[in-house]
DNA sequence: AACTCACTTGGTAGGAATCT
DNA sequence: AGATTCCTACCAAGTGAGTT
């Protein structure tokens, strides 16, 4: 450090020196890190009191990091980015080491948003969710990690929690490498997070006797409507005086078992060879109003029987559409013709404000046993296939996911019933 | 014709829950 | 760990019949 110099004037033997270059500040590191080499690094930082005050900190931690033999002899750990220097320079040059929380959290997410997640998780689960929780919990708490942590736990869903302080913890690490923050007070929290979850997990596991199965496995609702449940459910919209034109699209989920959003985003154009093949290759997101690929980010194939059910309400769809030149027609529209908005159905089924529910009034005249939510459309089409006699593995195809999800999260063993699609 | 009232429909948003 | 669906709250606006 130039505070430590010799009387001649040079730095100190193993200590990194600040050197003011027309009125620039520059660091000279000692030689015997390099092999003798002469090593100098410019900051890009004017010679002001407080971006010397950093440019001491950053050489006093250059300086313990090699002690502790973990220097990165590549200084991407020190400097950030030609990029960030940009931004930072100008307006905030003494305040890079320790950025705020939420500031950090906001490039990370547009750090992600460019390496592999989608962008309705990136803008659904990491600017909304997440960003809320830590901003609550930083509003309720204040910067104590551990009481962060807590008034999570305390306050949002456990595994949302899990999953938003790994990111977190990520976050910091990016964040040293670039210079925004010296250090990661999340890591161990993390880790000791995790382990608690899965002392629970293997407790549950001790307790019951299993040996596959994991926490969440309990949980999950894979109950199916009967048949005549659907009959009843189809036949209710049919007949309905205001939702009338939400019959096609629940008789669909039904017949194929697809995902909400894929039922939402399906176009004519996807539909081919005399309506007997339907491409699932995207998905709707309503709430973001996007389309993208599929969850699975897969293609797959539906072959549809010649005159069956589900042929011939194609076949109907087809007579009525209203643009029939135009292959992008959206095959599934709302009451205003417009692309399904999910949430709008699902409150004729559900029943919200002043919506009634149609599956409350089913259950009211004894033709429905319980609620059951949406998706359970796709688990009563998988569960009557299954037996039916098709292999889990021919299930999977159709639906779109793995033979291993179709048992850990779908079939429902109750419903022993041989079903009766005709698709 | 203007108003009000009850009921319905649709939109945004936040966060939990579930699927992959 | 990522991607999507489920559910609720709150609020704006339309509708249609009855009232002033």
């Amino acid at each position: 450090m130039n505070s430590a110099k010799t009387p001649t004037g040079k730095g100190s033997k193993g200590a990194v020196g600040l050197e003011k270059l027309n009125d620039r500040i520059r660091l000279n590191l000692p030689r015997q890190w390099f092999n003798g080499q002469q090593k100098r690094v410019s900051l890009g930082l004017s010679w002001t009191k407080e971006n010397v005050t950093f440019a001491e900190s950053l050489a006093k931690q250059m300086e313990l990091d090699w002690l502790s033999g973990h220097f990165d002899l590549t200084l991407a750990k020190y400097l950030p980015s030609k990029k960030q220097q940009l931004n930072n320079v100008v307006d905030l040059p003494g305040k890079r080491a320790e950025m705020s929380l939420l500031e950090l959290w906001d490039r990370w997410c547009e750090y992600r948003k460019n390496s592999g997640i989608k962008i309705t998780t990136y803008k659904i689960t990491y600017c909304v969710q997440y960003r809320n929780y830590i901003k609550d919990a930083e509003e309720a708490v204040g910067d104590d990690v551990i009481a962060q942590c807590n008034w999570l736990i305390e306050n949002r869903g456990k595994t949302a929690v899990i999953n938003a302080l790994t990111q977190l913890s990520y976050a910091h690490n990016w964040g040293i490498k670039q210079g925004f923050v010296s250090s990661n007070p999340y890591e161990d929290l993390v880790t000791e997070l995790k382990k608690s979850k899965a002392i629970i997990k293997g407790n549950k596991r001790d307790e019951d006797g299993h040996t596959t199965d994991d926490e969440t496995d309990e949980e999950n609702d894979r109950r199916a409507f009967s048949l005549d449940e659907v009959e009843a459910i189809i036949n209710a919209y049919e007949t309905s005086k205001t939702h009338s034109y939400y019959t096609p699209l629940v008789k669909f989920l039904f017949w194929t078992g697809c995902r909400s959003g894929e039922a939402c985003a399906l176009r004519w154009k996807h539909i081919k060879q005399g309506l007997s093949v339907v491409s699932f290759k995207d998905s709707y997101n309503s709430k973001i109003k996007t389309t993208g690929d599929t969850k699975t980010y897969t293609n797959r194939i539906f072959r549809i029987a010649e005159g069956g059910k589900l042929h011939k309400l194609l076949k109907q769809l087809e007579s009525e559409r209203l643009e029939p030149e135009n292959s992008n027609e959206l095959v599934f529209k709302g009451k205003t013709g417009k692309q399904v908005a999910w949430l709008n159905f699902f409150r004729t089924w559900k029943g919200a404000g002043g919506y009634k529910s149609m599956i409350s009034e089913l259950i009211e005249q004894g033709k429905v046993k319980q609620y059951l939510k949406p998706y359970a459309t796709r688990h009563t089409f998988i569960t009557y296939q299954i037996n039916k006699g098709m292999s889990a593995h021919t299930v999977a195809a159709l639906v779109g996911n793995s033979a291993d999800v179709i048992w850990k999260h779908y079939f429902d063993e109750r419903e022993k019933e041989i079903p009766a699609y005709d698709f």
